[in-house]
DNA sequence: ACATCCTGCTTACGCGAGTAACCGGCACGT
DNA sequence: ACGTGCCGGTTACTCGCGTAAGCAGGATGT
């Protein structure tokens, strides 16, 4: 345990031992040089802190059983609530007194080390996405592995590469990794991960990650939604809108080829950045494009478009029609209203659950896909 | 490490051992019965995995020693580029290779274990929120510290009472905390934390709290700030949106407190449900209240509130002059566009400075104020 | 009277990694 | 020939915890 000046109950020198154990361990002193005495058993206020005090040091579990009286083992016990080892009452109550009054809280690195893995679920953020669909299904989520007794994390892996990321994650040895898309993962990645004890990487995105259990979520089923409601509309010309904005295209792209699949649909695809500026722009040339309908991505540009129509004097929808993604509720409010495309996401709960099976069964890396389902929703710009 | 049948380098048994050390660990077999054999050498593709075979044991530095033939103790400072240890040129590379050839990657909760503590920032979230702002100032945050060299951790803690939550935290033993107002610390769950060895206990929200580093960001300045704006128009008669929404008290009544501090406002609370019923109700009897002005708490109450006003046929700002708070984007393309309350936190920077200066410098906890800047940006709705 | 069983603990060990202290060689100075 | 110093490592110990195995001592059986 330590060096310093410890009870060191004097045990029978000559005791019954069947392997030769001189067991001492030669007080030798390294160099965090901690628990310089007793974590002073009485005081149980925090002291106001004595200027440049050094750090009252964290109670352990063997302070806790040194204030109950008890061997560590025994407060193991006790507060795991371990069933298979007869400890009385009165002990334990000793125990969880002794830790309630020293403030004890367990160590979990120590608790990791010594159990040989976590139960940590990583999700790696790189940045925070706003959409409020995307924060709805991360709470749902977030309670789904709780319940299941898991702990989620969730990593920020802002400005690291696929190989750094993979790396960083590792060393905290999850049980399961749920990428959610924003880290494009490889499989050398992935083989990382599960050489680091994951039993589970688990991608959300648009294209699979060999070796992980790989949701698809096809967004080409949003463009396609957009297209075919706009077609049975009447009309053919339909611009795509493109984001300009980096990171987007693993989302733009397929949503225009899914557009772009539609019977009947002539589709133009239309760059467009998220300002006014540049909706504007689009806005002026628009009528020598001679499209009849746009499809403007998901609601945010397709509510600055609509915008830059009306300003411009074309009529929505009678010179053309505008349709976004997302169902946004301030959509609802534009006049005319916003039609829209909604889409329907995994729940969080049915993700914790291939988790938990993974975890525990070790099932089979595959992909899935056909789990995304899009419906557009008419309203009164198309 | 093990008592399974490792190479056991035939050392000379009869080497000059001052200390008597017989060493035998007396190969007691454990329940973690792992490492049962080499971990393939050879073999670098990942393995076709099959079925029912036991997950290959994770690689240790033990492991990479072996592979290298020499110490862990070697691999160990290699591996951390210790420059206050000679190892030659020749043995660093194959130390280097033998981790890659592995694929390596070092246990954090075995460092943290020896280390006696540990980098980790975490970041509490309750729900994830959306607001741009929001996520801009965590992008930022995460930033900031990762030059600094800490780990961000995000811990959803959702559904936790704030015991729970500062137990759970502080088993995780981060050297800060950076609690964001989603859940209410009290003085107890910060001697918690701070008695796991958290440096740094730091609280962003509308209160302050006993024994943190408080970052009292005080929403009265927003409600102010929108009242002022209100009142210089020549308004007075000023009515102010309390969301129905639980969660948001703590933002909504300062700022309807600070709406009043306001000379030369008459303000009244008007309660209102984030959906297009509400509004409406709320629309309905607007005459009847008498008022000739709202603060409608943020932007997406506002917009809400506004095309409800005019499905009513009242004229803004003509009518009731509608102001709303966080300058979202698309405030701007509603007709009459939306005036607004833009709100200034402190910057990601200064925060991780803070935790920064706390954790090296032990720095006293204090309250801080006046941190949040809000004005009023006029636009066509005033 | 002594073996046997239960109860209620304690003792010992290892998880993986970092590091102070030690140590065998070789080169060099005297 | 022998101390001295540097180089290039290795050995031993520790962090906090969980748990298998051991072990007193009282109760019970024969």
């Amino acid at each position: 345990m330590s060096q310093s000046p410890k009870p060191q109950r004097p045990t029978d020198p000559a005791k019954a031992a069947p392997s030769p154990k001189p067991s001492a361990p030669s007080a030798r002193s390294s160099e965090p040089s901690r628990r310089s005495s007793e974590p002073s058993p009485r005081s149980s206020e925090p002291s106001p802190r004595s200027p440049e005090a050094p750090p009252p040091p964290v109670p352990t579990s063997a302070d806790v059983a040194r204030l109950a009286g008890v061997s560590r083992a025994t407060v193991s016990y006790v507060l795991n609530n371990a069933a298979a080892v007869r400890i009385s009452e009165p002990t334990r109550r000793k125990v969880r007194e002794a830790a309630e009054e020293l403030g004890y809280v367990p160590h979990a690195a120590a608790r990791t080390l010594r159990a040989g893995h976590t139960r940590i679920v990583l999700l790696p953020t790189s940045h925070v996405p706003a959409g409020p669909l995307y924060s709805a299904f991360l709470d749902d989520l977030q309670w789904a592995l709780r319940r299941l007794d898991y702990t989620v994390v969730q990593y920020g892996s802002l400005g690291l590469s696929g190989d750094q990321a993979a790396r960083a994650w590792a060393e905290l040895r999850p049980v399961a990794v749920i990428s959610l898309g924003e880290i494009v993962l490889s499989a050398r990645n992935v083989a990382t991960l599960e050489r680091a004890g994951a039993k589970a990487v688990i991608t959300l995105g648009p294209v699979g990650v060999p070796g992980a259990h790989a949701l698809v979520l096809d967004q080409g089923e949003v463009g396609a939604a957009a297209a075919l409601h706009l077609v049975e509309r009447g009309h053919r010309r339909i611009g795509v809108v493109v984001p300009e904005e980096p990171g987007l295209e693993l989302f733009s792209a397929p949503r225009l080829a899914g557009a772009r699949s539609v019977a009947g649909a002539e589709v133009e695809p239309v760059p467009l950045a998220r300002t006014e500026e540049s909706a504007g722009r689009l806005a002026r040339r628009w009528r020598s494009l001679g499209l009849d309908a746009v499809y403007a991505y998901n609601d945010e540009y397709a509510m600055l478009l609509m915008r830059a129509f009306q300003d411009e004097g074309l009529r929505i929808p009678g010179d053309v029609a505008v349709i976004g993604a997302d169902d946004l509720l301030l959509g609802r409010l534009l006049r005319p209203r916003l039609s829209t495309v909604r889409i329907q996401m995994p729940t969080g709960d049915y993700l914790a659950a291939l988790v938990d099976r993974a975890v525990r069964e070790g099932a089979e890396p595959a992909e899935r896909h056909g789990l995304m389902a899009a419906s557009a929703i008419p309203r009164e710009s198309t």
